[in-house]
DNA sequence: AAAGGCAGTATTGTAGACACTTTGTGACGA
DNA sequence: TCGTCACAAAGTGTCTACAATACTGCCTTT
């Protein structure tokens, strides 16, 4: 067992951890790691065992994690990470697309003017990022997800927050890794940022969360297309 | 303990439920019998004595409502009912009108046509039970959800489902509960729900999720207005 | 009298063992 | 050859006990 850095959900600033959010973060370690994947089971016992300590906080691991969405439990079986078909990923996205729409118009009312400057600001470094990469994908890692936590945070409603921030981020990271990271949309996408954080920026709520729910509705088109390509195997799918 | 009805988020048909199943059912029960109120302590050990099993089912229900937001826990202090001040209902409710207005339009492409109907004549039989009650508030108990779960499960999604339908649905019982049960808007949410299923019955998506989200902003707006009149005590609020 | 430290108590966090359920395998019979 | 039954193995469900932590009240000290 390597280390690896807890992003935890945690409840405590200090390093402190309970166990069963280091537990947490361990299996989504392993999964954005691959060394778990959709359709693997997730052994109580094979955890514990890695992170020598007990069964029970790795227990409370797996539930939270269930409750998420990231695993699939059977009673009496164990569980399973989830496997997400097209059907599955469009549910998800609309879900984002309400929910993100929504955070989209509220923080154009919300959000103080520091907030509107760091946004644009936030921007201008994407769009450097992008300039220098030759790549045409967003730059590497969570800068995409940068501009849409800035938003959901914006909106200063906790339950969206924890839903899109945490809950589905976890879901679409998760397919993201298995079919490629959107090549070919990035300068699209971040033009479709510039012009929300635009509308943003003058307060205009409408136009926010109505470019807001477009640009993820490409996103999901986009998403789907590269799984259609992909293939997908058609096997049973939850959710 | 009194005997209670299981309405389990459970994962088992059979009778043989799950210990931390019932336990969960056991701590919302008796937060809607209200013998648990708004910040009340939940106290492992005497729920596990109250039901006779140990206390690892019971941890497990309270972390399990704990991320449904019923409760909240702190770190090495125990969990507590969650107090909802009025800002905490309004992001409860935005979060709402974002999640149901997107089921109504969905459910308006997606509705088999019996589906429709039997969303016709369940409408029905609720005007039939406010023309006969004297009440001007909507029917006793479920009645309410029973049209908007309708339209969840007609939007076929899962996600959204599980979100509105149970989490945030313990919430905003709670809430309701506390503060009078919407006592005068009856007739005027039946409207409403009489427009908004037209709307999916004749297959206008924007139409039904408009007017849902008109729906559920009325009734935000009755509800913290009643919340405002029965005085915030103004303690420390969670979430 | 007020403030700070010190035990004692209550409650959660963790561990390990046992019980039960499900799944897979192999023998047996039709 | 196929179906069925019994048995073994693996894994989860639950319990009890112990450890660590935070709160409470009292006592001491200034």
């Amino acid at each position: 067992m390597e280390d690896f850095q807890t992003t935890a959900t945690a409840s405590l600033q200090d390093g402190r951890l309970l166990l069963a959010d280091r537990a947490t973060d361990y299996i989504r370690h392993l999964i954005a790691l691959r060394r778990l994947g959709p359709g693997d089971r997730v052994n109580e016992v094979d955890i514990a065992s890695q992170l020598q300590i007990s069964r029970g906080p790795v227990r409370e691991a797996i539930r939270r994690l269930c409750s998420t969405g990231l695993l699939v439990g059977e009673r009496n079986f164990g569980s399973r990470v989830v496997r997400l078909d097209e059907a599955s990923v469009q549910r998800l996205y609309e879900v984002r697309e309400a929910l993100e729409a929504m955070a989209a118009r509220l923080s154009a009312e919300r959000m103080t003017q520091s907030e509107k400057r760091a946004l644009v600001v936030m921007l201008g470094e994407h769009e450097a990022a992008i300039a220098d990469g030759s790549s045409d994908a967003y730059p590497a890692g969570s800068t995409d997800w940068d501009f849409h936590l800035a938003i959901l945070r914006g909106a200063r409603n906790e339950i969206a927050w924890r839903i899109c921030g945490h809950d589905l981020r976890d879901l679409i990271s998760l397919v993201r890794s298995r079919h490629g990271t959107m090549q070919g949309r990035g300068k699209r996408a971040l033009q479709e940022h510039r012009r929300i954080s635009e509308a943003i920026a003058e307060g205009d709520a409408d136009l926010a969360g109505l470019l807001m729910a477009k640009h993820i509705r490409a996103s999901r088109e986009t998403l789907v297309a590269l799984m259609r390509r992909n293939g997908e195997k058609a096997g049973p799918t939850d959710l």
